[in-house]
DNA sequence: CGTATACTTGAATTGAGTCAATAAGTGTGG
DNA sequence: CCACACTTATTGACTCAATTCAAGTATACG
């Protein structure tokens, strides 16, 4: 028996609402929170499907016909996209509840793949966009989960195209330490679910570079790494957010 | 008298509708050409207002209090985001009828700065949420442009994380070629508003690079330059489109 | 316990940046 | 119309941050 049993029936995917194996994710998501009605909420579940994917296994493939919407209910998925010849640049990494599937034309925008075993909320995009129809509130929401996506996209131009390898991987650092503490964990220490690998492509670098950044922020202690080196302490965070430089935000 | 006059006054831009002085662009912005009736379209028109803006000057400045919506009536606008040291990166160059003044948290997400002497619609964004809640059509529509926007985000970090400094370049000019094809001209003549620095802030390099870069465009006989350096003349499409490697797209 | 995978570290290379000079284009005023 | 200044763009020489290539080490896993 493995030390850290994942979550690989639906039955213990659907423990927080019997009967919706996404109530919380999709409530939460749309933050719908006493604003539907149970009958409205029940149109909801009607339509939603659970899905679990292994890791690198694939959710969404660019240029599919977007057939689905997703929210992500448990795990990690990359999003990214790829050149011809084999470079990628991952655009984010989603985690619960992310909403992800947004389509430009009818067609996926990016291809998804979980970064550990993940499952997902799936819902048919027809009934979706006729259960928006009917309550405008969601769209609402959905606009505003978009803008804040043009937002985190906004900011990681910038990392990209002006930002240092210490710089980048102190912001990133950051971000995932602000996620996890506005997802309620304690604060200072950080759990990175992907490898090296997915972080230096979702920071424009190599595998090296991340390597040695973060060598570079534990020698100037501002970090500690877990033995395992997928989990990280913040041990100077004023330092951390000078290298990072988040100006605006 | 300047060989070239540009619009400066109201009255001028008004000339497509007497009387609202944005009426195409907002029409054409949201799509609304046949599905508006005259009594909503005019509900747009009593809260729009035409604001002109000099060469350089601010449009909206990150952080501030998001009150207004904007739609581009002529000109060029650099959206950009910069650090506490002065690095910049433009995330995007707007043209005639684009949408912005997208806010995330009720503040501005970026900065807009007029790249030629520009005119923009100025809709006070309370006005507009409630003509929108009046008129889902408009909501949807928003919904989709901003979709195109993350995809087209998602295409600016894979060119800022994962391209050479030729293939930014190559990708570029496509993109500006695109643009400017489906605005109705003829198709390989690219004139470029912005200056070579503002270009070196959107693709993440310097003036010098994003300069090498063109004229070993030129040696390979994939563009010619004008004498004025603004218009590019694409002789080699098919190189073009190698370079800038725009695999899903 | 041994093998595969992930990560780190070192040395050499290189693409883009920096610094510096030149060239071309624009605008002004005589 | 020309001379001058000013801005913008190009080109060259050198530097450096990040990549590439190459070991080496640690951890996970059957």
């Amino acid at each position: 028996m493995p030390t850290k049993p994942r979550s690989n029936s639906p039955a213990e995917a659907s423990t927080e609402a019997p009967g919706n194996p996404c109530g919380a994710a999709s409530a939460e998501a749309f933050s719908f929170g006493g604003h539907l009605t149970s009958t409205e909420l029940e149109r909801v579940n009607q339509i939603v499907a659970l899905r679990h994917f292994d890791v690198r296994q694939l959710i969404v493939i660019q240029s599919d016909i977007a057939s689905h919407r997703f929210i992500l209910n448990e795990g990690c998925v990359k999003v990214y996209r790829m050149l011809a010849d084999g470079r990628v640049q991952v655009t984010g990494f989603l985690f619960p509840p992310d909403f992800f599937g947004v389509a430009a034309g009818g067609r996926y925008a990016y291809n998804a793949e979980a970064v550990i075993p993940s499952s997902v909320c799936a819902f048919p995009a027809k009934d979706l966009e006729r259960i928006m129809e009917e309550f405008p509130e969601m769209e609402r929401r959905l606009l505003s989960v978009i803008s804040n996506e043009i937002a985190a996209a906004q900011d990681q131009m910038l990392l990209l195209g002006r930002k240092t390898a210490l710089e980048r991987t102190a912001s990133f650092i950051q971000g995932m330490a602000n996620r996890s503490r506005s997802g309620g964990d304690g604060g200072s220490r950080v759990f990175l679910p992907m490898n090296r690998s997915d972080i230096a492509d979702y920071l424009g670098l190599t595998t090296e570079t991340v390597s040695r950044a973060i060598s570079n922020l534990k020698a100037r202690g501002v970090i500690e790494l877990s033995k395992d080196r997928r989990t990280i302490s913040i041990t100077d965070g004023a330092a951390l957010s000078d290298l990072a430089e988040d100006s605006g935000q």
